[in-house]
DNA sequence: AGAAAATTTTGACAGGTGTCAAGTATTTAT
DNA sequence: ATAAATACTTGACACCTGTCAAAATTTTCT
């Protein structure tokens, strides 16, 4: 239940509404800290309050529950998650500099927040036992899956040749790719992410140019 | 520590040494059905006791703590899992028979294995923050890329082609299939297995097949 | 300034957790 | 058959869990 939110949405003066939206969100994110650095399964409310500022009661005050609380951070993290390549895409002028840069935000993305993708991975695996994350997380994996196909769709474009994979399948490999690097890269393989930026650069090469397109060029 | 268990490989007679691994085994059996069920961050050594015939006490007997349990679980659910797919391998004698044969079993481990393979997704999250499943996930999943790898050289024994990638980036591929697959068969969507059945014929047929192949035949 | 409302803390609750030691029952060996 | 070794059960321990209500504090409004 969220009663309590809707209550206050309802009859409290502007100002209240942000402060407490802001309040939530500022717990959500010692949430996200949490959950990032011990996994789900070892995340508890009072750990969670004390990667914050306030003790462990307050949760209760601005969420109904745990996966209330859960739920708002994973929204939260998406917001951030979401658009990370959309520059790229619209920055490259050319099939050579769209590739680089985009393995280039991979490797980057791999160094600097491999904590934040672990917990994905987590709490993606969750959704596997516990159906009340579903609907977010579906929600959350469709959207990542549209940030790789605008990447497709510029190389199509920069090309001129036709997308020879639905955006599914796509997202499902790179995906796969970026996952199996995590995993080398957080176990201490120092070569994990050049490897991976390598092995996309292959895949792609393959999927996005025309089978014929090598022996043209 | 297994320092009960070395002391009783040590000393005691062929018999007993049987008898002693055989009930690890059954624990560790019940031990898998509890994760498949519940998940790595709900399971407990008392919910997997009442799993098997036995009162939650007998699991320190048999194991030093929850970790070895869960480790000699995953190393069990190894065994069963690596050569599921080597039968195919075996009995294909064209390229088109090895391609069905491979999606069928692919759709026929979906519906029958689903709750095993949501636990292995489960437990190879666990491994991004805890160290003590490493080496033993890694192991596995290294039992897989190559179980994936020979399927791909009797593709290339059957097409006379070479490979064109490398054994991890195909292993990586296929699995984030499955994994997207897993979830949405998982939330109750009906058509995925056949999705993913032409998905991977889709990806297969662009990686077994020589770029310039579709145009010669 | 004082009353009212919103916010935060504190402490408790019922129940669950891994672990282990002290027992009881069973099997084995002599 | 009796003693010893093995196998298993029981019950306890210290600690952690989500939840919530009551009290203390702070902010807001008049």
């Amino acid at each position: 239940m969220t009663s309590q939110t809707v209550t206050k949405l309802d009859r409290v003066p502007r100002q209240r509404v942000d402060k407490f939206a802001e309040r939530r969100a500022e717990l959500a994110e010692a949430a996200l800290q949490t959950l990032s650095e011990l996994g789900y399964a070892r995340t508890s409310l009072r750990e969670i309050a004390q990667n914050s500022e306030f003790t462990h009661g307050v949760l209760h005050y601005y969420f109904s529950d745990k996966v209330d609380l859960i739920l708002c951070s994973v929204r939260q993290y998406k917001t951030r998650c979401v658009t990370r390549y959309d520059q790229i895409t619209a920055d490259a002028d050319s099939y050579d500099a769209l590739m680089t840069g985009f393995v280039t935000v991979l490797a980057q993305t791999m160094r600097e927040e491999a904590h934040m993708h672990r917990l994905w991975y987590d709490i993606r695996s969750q959704t596997l036992f516990e159906t009340a994350f579903r609907a977010d997380v579906a929600e959350l994996d469709k959207s990542l899956e549209n940030m790789i196909w605008r990447i497709m769709c510029r190389f199509a474009e920069l090309t001129g040749e036709p997308q020879t994979l639905p955006p599914p399948v796509i997202y499902a490999m790179i995906d796969g790719l970026f996952q199996q690097c995590l995993l080398k890269h957080l176990s201490g393989d120092a070569q994990a992410i050049a490897q991976m930026q390598a092995d996309v650069r292959l895949v792609l090469s393959k999927i996005t140019r025309n089978p014929d397109a090598t022996a043209e060029v």
